[in-house]
DNA sequence: TCATTATATTTAAGTTTCTTATATATTGCA
DNA sequence: TGCAATATATAAGAAACTTAAATATAATGA
């Protein structure tokens, strides 16, 4: 597990990324998925995932739409256009930052500078 | 310039980085080199490089001396043996983030498991 | 000579973003 | 019957910054 300090900031941008890849997906199978792309690398914790998703709907990248699985609601979530057009940026903005810290941790390296 | 909630996390480690490659600094030089390093896309401002030195040198991972150079006091920060090892450890868990976040970002490429 | 830019450090107040803890409720397995 | 897994939500508090302001000297250019 990788300390929480380095990870707060790109939450945002990973569920946004989830939500492209994927489509349709509830809270609970996010923090899964998560746990699951990045070999429990990265463990999304409920009190910050649900802020980021009510957030998110506030700001009219997704939308949300309920459904009844085994007797209990399931409140899915789904990016809409705007959403859409985030993500590209986010992602974007987050492979400058892998970069810029490949240029730190690898100053020798001379990497792209896409 | 990249949003500066996905920097936060890491400008501890870039500090004992950059501490660890060019041994003694002072802290303007600090914002320096970062800056040139990633090519502007990360500006570590003097609001949040102060706190961290002087929060590193409290916990022992930094010494810090004094100079004077053209009438002006400048304050040298170097590594202390522990902060050395510190180093290491950051920079390990830095690179585990720099691929959790490419298992995001590239889900489809099989990319190492360092 | 005066203004501006660069050099250099510091700190206080405020914001954001999470962490931690708690609450609630159903299903399935042993 | 009890525990683990499934599923969502929110409140209180901590941490790490950002922004802004203060202070001071040197160098450059108009």
């Amino acid at each position: 597990m990788i300390s929480t300090d380095l990870i707060k900031g790109s939450l945002k941008t990973i569920v946004l990324k989830l939500l492209s890849d994927e489509g349709r997906m509830h809270g609970y199978l996010i923090t899964q998925r998560v746990e699951e792309l990045t070999h429990g690398k990265i463990k999304l914790t409920y009190g910050a995932l649900y802020p980021i998703l009510h957030k998110l709907e506030s700001e009219k990248k997704l939308v949300t739409s309920q459904e009844i699985y085994n007797n209990r609601v399931r409140i899915y979530y789904s990016l809409t256009p705007e959403g859409t057009s985030a993500v590209r940026e986010k992602i974007e903005e987050l492979n400058e930052f892998i970069n810029a810290l490949r240029w730190i941790v690898e100053p020798g390296k001379n990497l792209s500078h896409a």
